[in-house]
DNA sequence: CGGAGACTTGAGGGCGTTCAAAAGACGTGG
DNA sequence: CCACGTCTTTTGAACGCCCTCAAGTCTCCG
């Protein structure tokens, strides 16, 4: 849009090319092992993420002990903003060797009001956050223990996009989805049983899933 | 930034002129009557709203016929963003005579993609949405009734900033306070007898709470 | 082969839901 | 101003789901 303009302005000419830079050029590269936190929860939010490769969970202690996971981030997913100074979640690494571009938060956000492309690719991803939580807040708040379970199996699988088939694999842990989930590893475990003897997934392993039927039954 | 450049070429000095319009100026007042809805979940996302004054709940239908409500908005909040072509939530006002500005979505991403400070403002905006959830669905998934009655007290008396006086006019009913939080009418009433018997808060009527220990307790 | 972590299953108890009923609050029309 | 109907709020009793505690099995990896 501006910079189809045929401004002489040298300034001007010169910011349209800063724009050009695409927003991947000042990321940096970051491989983190299983556990290994991306960011904590108390520590200043300088950097924007995007998972590459791999998986995270951003989670958050209680008073209590419990952990709570409020969202799984997948490869393209953008993560770290935050309205205040700190971000109030932490985030981990789930699968070994997951990687993540690391950008620097004022140059991105430089670059983002400097070219709408950046601006945009933030907002929609931004959105699609906010309607994955929406998503999950219903699941959370209104579904039993299967549903909740199942709900979470279609809706994983539509993620990492393998639509043909229904297998998939699992890179998290009871206990991972037991915390996602708002529930016990024990009640999660029942779940898993509860579909398969319904005959809504059937188990090649633990955490090698078929989904049978998606729908309600 | 881009305003400052002392570009010569006509084009993009009305460019400029035009990226000086505030947000606010293309927007159209609209005002609700209570249940009348701003927008309904199979709608196609034309519009971006602002709250101007009185309060929204955004909420979806389940298959089953329950009403789950996902957020509530009030006066500052933007919302009506979309990643896909629906909305997959209806907003509906809360209290009568609910004031609304509307954006032509098209004219508003023009401007969000021309004008760094609108880009910037929903930016924060959507983050604010997604702090918001991520809190909501702490308060869903983890606590017992009384807590979560207690966290959305707190965290509404936050929002509509009545910091000095502790006294709160709800604007929404029981049955609304159900919904968000994921339980049944019944058990929200219990939980405000439960926590005004334990002096928690107390009630002047049934709209009407003053918080009086808004930590443990 | 041994150990640690992940997964599964069982029994009992607590909390929230459902069903039922009544009291309170509020606006309308006489 | 009061009577009336409707919506909202409150309370009670019984049931069911999920959590907790406990024990055992499976799987992977050194």
């Amino acid at each position: 849009m501006f910079r189809s303009s045929g401004c002489a302005d040298p300034e001007f000419a010169q910011h349209t090319i800063r724009n050009r830079k695409d927003i991947h050029s000042i990321s940096i590269l970051r491989t983190f092992q299983r556990d290994q936190h991306i960011f904590e929860c108390d520590q200043h939010c300088d950097w924007w993420y995007r998972i590459v490769s791999g998986a995270t969970r951003k989670y958050r202690i209680r008073s209590d002990g419990r952990r709570q996971i409020a969202d799984i981030h997948l490869p393209g997913d953008f993560l770290g903003f935050s309205s205040k100074a700190n971000h109030g979640f932490s985030v981990q690494a789930i699968v070994e060797g997951t990687t993540i571009a690391c950008y620097p938060r004022k140059t991105a956000e430089a670059l983002a009001d400097s070219d709408p492309t950046v601006a945009r690719l933030i907002r929609v991803s931004t959105v699609a956050a906010i309607e994955r939580l929406e998503q999950q807040m219903l699941v959370v708040s209104t579904m039993s223990a299967s549903e909740r379970v199942k709900a979470f199996l279609v809706h994983f699988r539509n993620r990492v996009g393998q639509a043909g088939e229904d297998g998939l694999a699992l890179p998290i842990t009871r206990y991972d989805i037991a915390d996602l989930l708002g529930l016990s590893t024990e009640t999660v475990c029942r779940a898993f049983t509860d579909l398969r003897e319904r005959g809504a997934i059937s188990l090649e392993g633990p955490r090698q899933v078929t989904i049978i039927r998606p729908g309600n039954g």
